[in-house]
DNA sequence: CATGAATGAGTGTTCATTCAT
DNA sequence: CATGAATGAACACTCATTCAT
């Protein structure tokens, strides 16, 4: 005597419907850039009216924001599995060094991705509020790394002549800088510059770290 | 006795034009954005028809690479100066941290054409044609640095770690990398971090160099 | 008693706004030309939103084009008109003069229209494309006149000494290129000239052609 | 002790610029249309500045007038020619033949100056002062085509069933009405049918000229 | 006469957004 | 919620023409 319940109901379909405009949305938005996706694109795409958009979100800008949050969290995601995948044993500078060359391969890969992030941070930028809420989430990334680095620190007992935060800010930020460098001059851009150069980098923190370590601190981070 | 010819030749009022378009452009860029500027506007700002800007440049993407390329001549410019200021026997680190001081400086004075570039660099990602224009111009500094490292590492008889080109290269992908990291976290990007850290790595990167100091550390570059 | 649904369904109101911009654009293109009027003009005329043209049609020449098949598909039902209206004995070069009568009636009226498809045919010449749909349209109306002429001619059985395409395609292009020196010499083409000569052209047609009535002529299509 | 004049005389020079600039135009009217050609361009084409145009010409469609002229005196020259190289003793739909079959081939070897007549006909219907310029000299031709006509009909003593000036403004409006559609519809347009039905019909007219001739009289033309 | 910098009118098209159904 | 017709703002760019040199 029961009625049959729909496969969906009213709010998983919507809910579904959302999802779908969401995953359309980042694959558009990356193909495309910001400005050049159309939201019609977008629902089309997802196999939805335009309007099915307007439903689902405020506007344009808005469900840019929803990709965005998504594609946060994914890296966020992504990243705790790469520190897993280090062998436990190999030394910092491998494993830092590892992390270089996933970043430049992630970055030769998919440079769509990496072109839209830069046009929301230049959009973010003279928007305070987006500002910090992106901050936030890159600012997880970077405490991240930065306790990965001083794990790994204190296990095998050596010390880098950097802290941790400094180093991770370091790191990323050449990471980031290397990927726009080569946006615009490839050639430039040796593929192994970056990993060639955090070895090196890492390796030569820690000859200074522990060792001579003390010697030549005076001007280092505070924090 | 004569009576003064008119003051401006043709094309000396030519040149007053471009260049008044081009300092108008780079004020209006600055301020809208390269999307959110429209040739209209900076022509009607600088005193001009929009055609005025066609008669000049190519367009719009022309206008603002224009625009570009006197602002890279210029921080070329100051660049020299600063170098040219440091005495003549100061360690090659000093000289390094200099540049790096006064790249922070000049993105904590004028973020706003940071950000333009980045969003142009965004746009011209997407267009391999506007990318090369692009990188051509970007280029020029960065081998500016590659021959001051290259002059001065002669000059003090020492040699670092890593080819002035290699360097150049993290130098500048770093700045670029940290000027992006404080645009969106700005607390967290401590002014003198990029200083600090450049001149710890050129001071390392010299004693580990075949020069005096370090011949004995064999493992440079290598992988 | 219920109280009337509105008058228009969505699907009446959106027909009724395309048949409105249709005819406007029909008045407009008439008047202006083809490049003359502009979509502003048009969809200003109708009371419409130059973006509701955009809604409706795919740019100004697939509106011209939508205009056109509706000239020519009013012309294909006039055609018929007349043609139904000549007494069913008629020998077949009545009904061949009937037409071009009619075209000639036509462009005395109305050579604005005439005009305009001039022009777009020398716009089209240059549009592969466009041209193909152009001609689609036109095709569709000399087709229908090979029809009349190879349905009458078997229902007389006569046989005419040219195929029914090659005789539509002769008529038709006969009209247009009379039409045209109408435009540019007026007084030197009689406007019997037309049906006169394709009324001999069928009567020798036919008494050269194999059918009942010729027969003893003798000197059929010989060479 | 006479200076040596110039090898160009201020006015030889001047001459020398307009014929050069006409020449051009003319190409690049034909090759781009009349809309579609830029003063520029043109200008540019035959080594000049587009300020040239203006000191030579009127205006862009005092400068395509020109070529007007230009072309329509050549294409009476060539009509000419024509009527001087068929061979003497052919039979008339012979003759008219050739003129039919070389009229289709120069409309396939130069597609571009048969758009740019028909561009220059639509515009000229909206304009009757310059109707009026293009007729006389189309009539000119029509005219030397019944001559022609007229010539070989006394000589070979036959008579055609239809006066030499209509059968002139049918041959033409055909030949024009046939390349008009072969440009809408290519593959419609046999490109033998213009000379097979050339011929058939003169051979028709003949026929039933002379011989049953005044019979069917009774619609002719009268002029 | 020729030049070319500057003008400024003119336009098709895109697209985010709204809202009645 | 989803649809999609209609809106209307926004824009880069072309080009004939002018005019000072």
């Amino acid at each position: 005597m029961t009625v049959e319940p729909k496969r969906e109901s009213r709010s998983q379909k919507q809910a579904r419907t959302r999802a779908e405009l969401l995953s359309t949305a980042a694959r558009v938005f990356a193909r495309r850039g910001y400005q050049g996706a159309s939201v019609e694109e977008i629902a089309e795409e997802a196999g939805y009216s335009h309007g099915a958009v307007y439903s689902n979100f405020d506007g344009k800008a808005d469900l840019f924001l929803a990709v965005f949050e998504e594609y946060m969290a994914e890296r966020a995601r992504e990243l705790a599995e790469t520190q897993v995948a280090i062998a436990d044993d190999a030394p910092i500078e491998t494993r830092a060094r590892a992390l270089a060359d996933q970043w430049m391969a992630r970055f030769a890969s998919d440079r769509e991705s990496f072109l839209l992030h830069m046009e929301f941070i230049a959009h973010a930028g003279r928007d305070p509020e987006l500002a910090g809420r992106f901050g936030e989430r890159s600012a997880a990334l970077r405490e991240a790394v930065a306790r990965f680095i001083d794990h790994y620190q204190r296990e095998a007992g050596t010390e880098l002549a950097l802290p941790p935060d400094d180093l991770a800010m370091v790191l990323r930020a050449l990471g980031i800088g290397l990927a726009i460098e080569a946006l615009v001059s490839p050639d430039a851009v040796r593929e192994e510059l970056y990993g060639d150069f955090v070895e090196l980098l890492v390796r030569l923190l820690r000859e200074h770290g522990s060792g001579a370590g003390a010697k030549a601190t005076g001007k280092r981070s505070a924090r």
